[in-house]
DNA sequence: TCCATATTTCTACGAATATTGAATCATTAG
DNA sequence: CTAATGATTCAATATTCGTAGAAATATGGA
């Protein structure tokens, strides 16, 4: 992973909105969390929500698609593990990091 | 860790400067690096470098202590380690994270 | 087709962030 | 005390971000 795209992600992670929303993805699961759940959860308005999921899809922290007329977002867990395993190599005192800190995903993946 | 320090430590590593020079003081390890050292390392003016250092320093992340004319700087290791634990739990697949993602602090490292 | 639902995009604007020369502060040497 | 050095703070400006109502787009059903 590389410098830009991990500033983007820390980026995106660094708002209380959007933190939260991701937070809400990771818990969620594969299934996801639509556009709309999200936006009652966070207690937020759509316009306003939506502006926050741009951020984070513009980051590849979390991916998006269709079922229905609703939007379903959810966590993309190997584009966490890639910053999680950047700021341990290179933010995090170096070769002492624990080197198997990447993540596990609760239900099944829906990587392609 | 709490949410809004979390996002303070995840805003002050979110922009390309203070990325730099948090793993620039990573690398340093204990004795830090100085604000001039640091200024010349990043090719930044002294003001710029100077705005960053506060960031990352309100941020919690780095330290700052005085020798002779010279302010030091260094990483705080331990901040850094609670961001990942947060990250980790919060963030990174709930209760299948990996527990042991902390990292241990080099007492002593230099630039290699 | 026409309408309701689900979301995004547009728009505008105040707030926050980044930049850097100049002024200022802190420390040490002579 | 005075000068030199290392670094911060101030000031002014440009840019980016966050917000949310209004308008537009996409889908599904009657």
């Amino acid at each position: 992973m590389q410098a830009e795209i991990v500033i983007r992600a820390l980026g995106a992670l660094a708002q209380e909105h959007r933190l939260a929303a991701f937070r809400a993805l990771v818990q969620a699961g594969a299934g996801g969390l639509s556009a709309g759940a999200l936006a009652e959860a966070l207690q937020l308005p759509n316009s306003s929500l939506s502006f926050h999921l741009a951020q984070l899809t513009n980051a590849g922290l979390i991916r998006q698609r269709r079922q229905g007329r609703s939007l379903i977002y959810s966590a993309d867990y190997a584009a966490m593990n890639g910053l999680m395993g950047y700021l341990t190599e290179n933010c995090c005192a170096g070769a002492t990091c624990a080197p198997d800190a990447a993540c596990s995903i609760s239900e099944e993946r829906n990587v392609a």
